[in-house]
RNA sequence: GCGGACGUGGCGGAAUGGUAGACGCUGGAGACUUAAAAUCUUCUGCCCCACUGGGCGUGCGGGUUCGAGUCCCGCCGUCCGCACCA
């Protein structure tokens, strides 16, 4: 909106109606009815209906986290447009912030989302790969370490609750028990094999107790000022240099009160996952292992692949290792499970930890400090805390003057919006001006579009009707966030009784991505592929202006790349039917298609030569036996490369039925088969195929016509050609009847002359037949 | 860094462990034409040979098998995702 000056919904709006007149000129059969737009009030209003259910139901709750802002746009970033620690617009040093925000509780669904998987059996096997991956189960030990003196808490920035679950405050990782500061710190390990060859202790930068340590040590708080500039996405936090502070803290090893382990503030542990704080095994771990080596803290060997290598020490790198425990006590000569499982019932019967399931799977924030989205229907009072808007009046719509002039949420600037009355107690408050993350609206728009009545979001006997989607399809890239937020939301409605389904897709096809290569200007702007010409000596200058222009990579098309392609000029240039063709006949759908239009011609060309079959159809009498054949195989061919989402191969198919029947004579057969073609060409190509049928004197439209059948006899050739290989090379091809025996088969490729001039004499030693297929003789 | 995938001619790609390169694009040669376009015929993985033929070839290195693009192990490269792009 700053950029083009144009206000969001004018922009959104008109992209709607350019992008539906697009599908429509491609001939896409929809159903134009159901459609809807999550920007309009007629279907967000519904979805703050939702979101209520779910805080009603206690799926929704609040708590701090932290955010990329930009001091300069006064806004927050998302991590795609931070770039190097600087906004991307504005340039600043990004700041990571702790916000209050809104979260929905995912994890409360970890083991069904994850049990979930199982059954779908028409998904691929690497998108369940990647949601359970995601999900994270893990088993494990949870304990404490007990701090050798506790540590007082001083001023405010130790003692403040963490966050909020269930509803209820909960207190900091490591309850003050005693009144007198933190004594312990707890940790979580799916590798309590390991305990004996813990050489330090280490804490998030926002652990409690490195806030502890930061109030009464400077050098402390300015390492966690420096944890706190790099960005804030896992790669960066897990590629980044393994950095330390030594808290000059100590804990007590729960096996051996005589050991003693240093604790360390490090940047790559996470506040998300398990409690914030792990201890380190550098003789098993690659990361331990290279933080240890920097701090000079012990390495030792404490798993190995048999007993008598306990002495075996670590070399220039961690060993992870699965085999029997070494120098571990009681645990010397235990394979590495069961002496996970040994400690586990050691803690849980001394006292001191107990076994825990673990996902790394972490809540979902869909809180959002933007105007253009749906407004969360939650007011603030000073007194009754975050009260839900009352159903009647819904939807809280978003307001339309509003101005982009200023840095900030313009909601936050609009005069009377935010002012409320509160519905509880008719206090003055205060609308909440966050937005809901856009992957809300598309977890659950697939029940919207199956029912879609006005004065609530589903019918839920019609929706079930419809649900589960049979084929969903999308973007390989939608294989984690967007497929599992769809899952989970689909659960919750169904646990809060709304829908009496689980699962939203029953099969999923995801498809490859569009990609195209990027350009950029000298100055560091992104050129869309219609601003830039070649040049000679295959250079590329910017069209406007002539100067230099860096070819980038290829990939997927994007807004912020500018790298994308406008269909509609293709389409002007070749028509509907040739741009379906090409787009479904180079690449296999599930593969990433780079973007030419090099074949396009072959496709333009293709939509010329049926049309020059069916006016020259002619009236051909008798039967023609290859063609009869060829057709059939084709027809057999097709819907099953169709069926199998394969549509390259049905393309493929097409071409050589074309191919034939072009050299072939005029017959009975050959009419037959150019009617029949042109029902084959329909779901690719359905406007010839339309002009074609009219053409041919057909009834109504082909498209209403039915798929043709194949007889499975006419599959079978009478004829077959077998490959002859001499040691698994072939050496000569020979046709033979169908249905010829092992021994005539053999008999009849050592009749090859090829084959007795490669032997020269000698007795072959093994031959393999395989009927109709092929012989191959070992010499 | 972690998780997932992919890698085949000049290009897009095809191949239930059984004839690698179907089909399309590009390119060469020819026909038709005054000419061009369109159309048609034909060739087109690389190398030797330039006939009958032979050798090499599916990212690299091993392995299993009568036989590997396909299965196994180890590398290399590329792409997708990593929780605020959606």
């Amino acid at each position: 909106a700053m950029e083009r000056n144009v206000h969001p919904g004018e922009w959104t709006w008109s992209n709607i109606a350019t992008m539906r007149a697009q599908l429509k000129r491609l001939g896409f059969a929809l159903d134009w009815s159901r459609e809807l737009a999550t920007c309009d009030p007629a279907y967000y209003g519904h979805e703050q209906a939702l979101f209520l259910d779910l805080f009603e139901a206690g799926l929704v709750y609040r708590k701090e986290s932290e955010v990329n802002w930009d001091p300069i746009d006064m806004t927050v970033l998302a991590n795609e447009q931070v770039i190097d620690g600087c906004g991307w617009r504005s340039g600043a040093a990004i700041e990571r912030r702790k916000l209050s925000q809104w979260f929905l509780k995912i994890t409360d669904f970890a083991e069904d989302l994850l049990e979930g998987l199982g059954d779908l059996d028409e998904w691929p096997d690497k998108v369940r790969l990647m949601q359970e991956n995601w999900i994270g189960k893990s088993r494990g030990l949870q304990f404490r370490f007990a701090l050798t003196s506790p540590l007082p808490l001083a001023g405010g920035a130790g003692g403040g609750p963490v966050g909020k679950l269930d509803g209820e405050t909960i207190p900091p990782l490591t309850p003050p028990a005693s009144g007198r500061g933190i004594d312990s710190i707890e940790v979580f390990t799916t590798r309590a094999d390991t305990i004996f060859g813990a050489s330090f202790v280490a804490i998030a930068a926002d652990h409690p107790l490195a806030r502890a340590v930061a109030d009464r040590d400077e050098a402390a708080a300015a390492f966690i000022a420096e944890c706190k500039r790099g960005g804030t996405t896992a790669a960066e936090l897990e590629t980044a240099e393994k950095k330390g502070f030594d808290t000059g803290l100590q804990v007590v090893h729960p096996l051996d009160s005589a050991v003693r382990l240093p604790v360390y503030i490090a940047n790559f542990v996470l506040i998300e996952y398990g409690s914030g704080a792990i201890f380190g095994v550098p003789g098993h771990d690659q990361r331990d292992y290279e933080f240890a080596t920097r701090y000079h803290l012990p390495v030792r060997r404490v798993v190995a692949a048999s007993r008598d290598q306990a002495g075996e020490p670590i070399g220039s790198a961690a060993d992870p290792v699965h085999g029997v425990a070494v120098n571990s006590q009681f645990l010397d000569g235990m394979p590495t499970a069961q002496a996970s499982v040994e400690i586990i019932r050691r803690a849980e019967a001394g006292g001191w930890g107990q076994g825990k399931v673990q996902y790394r799977l972490r809540d979902w924030g869909v809180s959002r400090q933007r105007y253009w989205g749906t407004p969360i229907p939650i007011i603030h009072c000073a007194r009754c805390g975050p009260v839900a808007v009352p159903r009647q009046q819904l939807p809280v719509i978003l307001p339309d003057d509003v101005a982009f002039d200023l840095p900030g949420n313009p909601l936050d600037r609009h005069p009377s919006w935010q002012k409320v009355d509160c519905p509880q107690c008719g206090a003055a408050a205060r609308r909440e001006t966050d937005t809901l993350d856009t992957f809300v609206d598309s977890s659950w728009y697939f029940i919207r579009f199956a029912s879609q009545p006005g004065d609530q979001p589903f019918d839920r006997a019609e929706a079930e009707s419809w649900l589960p989607v049979a084929q969903y399809i999308g973007g390989v890239e939608h294989a984690i966030l967007h497929l599992l937020y769809a899952r989970f939301w689909t659960r919750a409605l169904n646990r809060i009784g709304r829908i009496g389904i689980a699962e939203p897709f029953k099969g999923l096809f995801t498809q490859g991505m569009v990609t195209h290569e990027t350009y950029r200007s000298v100055d560091g702007r992104w050129l869309a592929p219609d601003e830039v010409n070649d040049a000679a000596g295959g250079t590329l200058v910017e069209a406007a202006t002539g100067s230099a222009v860096e070819r980038g990579r290829t990939e997927k098309m994007s807004k912020s790349k500018r790298n994308t392609i406008d269909p509609e000029p293709i389409v002007d240039r070749y028509g509907a039917d040739a741009v379906r063709w090409f787009m479904l006949s180079d690449s296999p759908p599930e593969r990433d298609l780079e973007w030419s239009e090099s074949s396009i011609e072959g496709s333009a060309r293709f939509v010329q030569r049926v049309w020059r079959l069916v006016i020259d159809v002619g009236a051909g009498a008798g039967s023609d036996p290859q063609i009869d054949r060829k057709l059939h195989r084709a027809v057999a061919a097709v819907g099953d490369a169709i069926d199998g989402l394969q549509f390259n191969k049905a393309v493929a198919q097409l071409y050589e039925l074309v191919g034939a029947l072009e050299k072939a004579a005029p017959s009975a057969s050959r009419s037959i088969a150019i009617r029949t073609l042109v029902r084959l060409i329909s779901p690719m190509a359905p406007h010839l195929a339309e002009e074609c049928w009219a053409q041919l004197g057909g009834e109504g439209l082909v498209a209403g016509a039915d798929w043709p059948a194949h007889d499975p006899a006419m599959l079978i050739d009478d004829q077959v050609t077998i490959a002859v290989q001499i040691n698994g090379k072939l050496r000569d091809t020979l046709t033979a009847a169908r249905g010829l025996d092992q021994a005539a088969t053999e008999a009849l490729a050592l009749a090859s002359d090829k084959v007795q001039r490669q032997l020269q004499g000698a007795n072959p030693r093994k031959i393999i037949v395989v009927p109709d297929r092929l012989v191959n003789i070992v010499a």
